[in-house]
DNA sequence: GGAGCGATGTCCT
DNA sequence: GGACATCGCTCCG
């Protein structure tokens, strides 16, 4: 019987932003690392729980927007760990990742859904994301506008499979995802 | 409820 | 010029 992964008990947690070094591994696990943290906008106090991500790998991953090498759009995939990469995609709707592995290697995960958000669109829109205004932010720092913070959640279970809306690369799986609450 | 499709800007071949 | 890591609106059953 599967028990409820919070609270495990009464005693508080304190919040934590996450350490670079969390963002310094492969997007696959940093992706699954990520499900259950709270993305976080400070100043305006809107916070959600993350509960859909991808992963998108630098190499031998024809679906990333890095597969290409390095260009001025996609530059902070290829930067340090832990910055915000945002795009905008369809004439209309942007997207949120976080760029992951070592400075200079390419890599990131997209994030697809927090809770009342759901979809990379959506969920932009639901905190006011904007190229202009947000990439290349620094996820780690005390001082940025974004944020992704440790509560202590953590998820029971994690679902996987094949990633959304591309078009390369189909069956691989790389979508993580938080099961919907009973 | 699911398939199909238009909107619409930017990037890269 | 075509593709695109999307969404919401039609239409059809």
């Amino acid at each position: 019987m599967p028990r409820k992964s919070w609270p495990p008990s009464k005693l508080p947690m304190p919040r934590t932003i996450l350490p670079r070094e969390f963002y310094v591994e492969t997007p696959d696990l940093v992706a699954q690392k990520l499900l259950g943290k709270l993305l976080v906008r400070p100043k305006e106090g809107k916070e959600a729980r993350i509960i859909e991500v991808e992963a998108y790998f630098g190499q031998n991953d024809p679906a990333s927007h890095s597969a290409a090498g390095k260009t001025a759009r996609n530059a902070v995939l290829f930067g340090p760990p832990g910055h915000a990469y945002v795009y905008f995609i369809y004439g209309m709707y942007y997207c949120l990742n976080v760029s992951c592995e070592p400075d200079g290697q390419p890599g990131g995960v997209l994030f697809r859904g927090v809770e009342g958000a759901s979809g990379p669109g959506r969920l932009c829109k639901a905190f006011g994301i904007t190229r202009e205004r947000d990439n290349d932010v620094d996820f780690t720092s005390r001082k940025s506008s974004l944020q992704i913070l440790d509560d202590g959640f953590v998820p029971d279970d994690i679902v996987v499979t094949p990633r959304i809306g591309i078009s390369k690369d189909k069956d691989r799986l790389a979508r993580y995802l938080l099961p919907h609450r009973k």
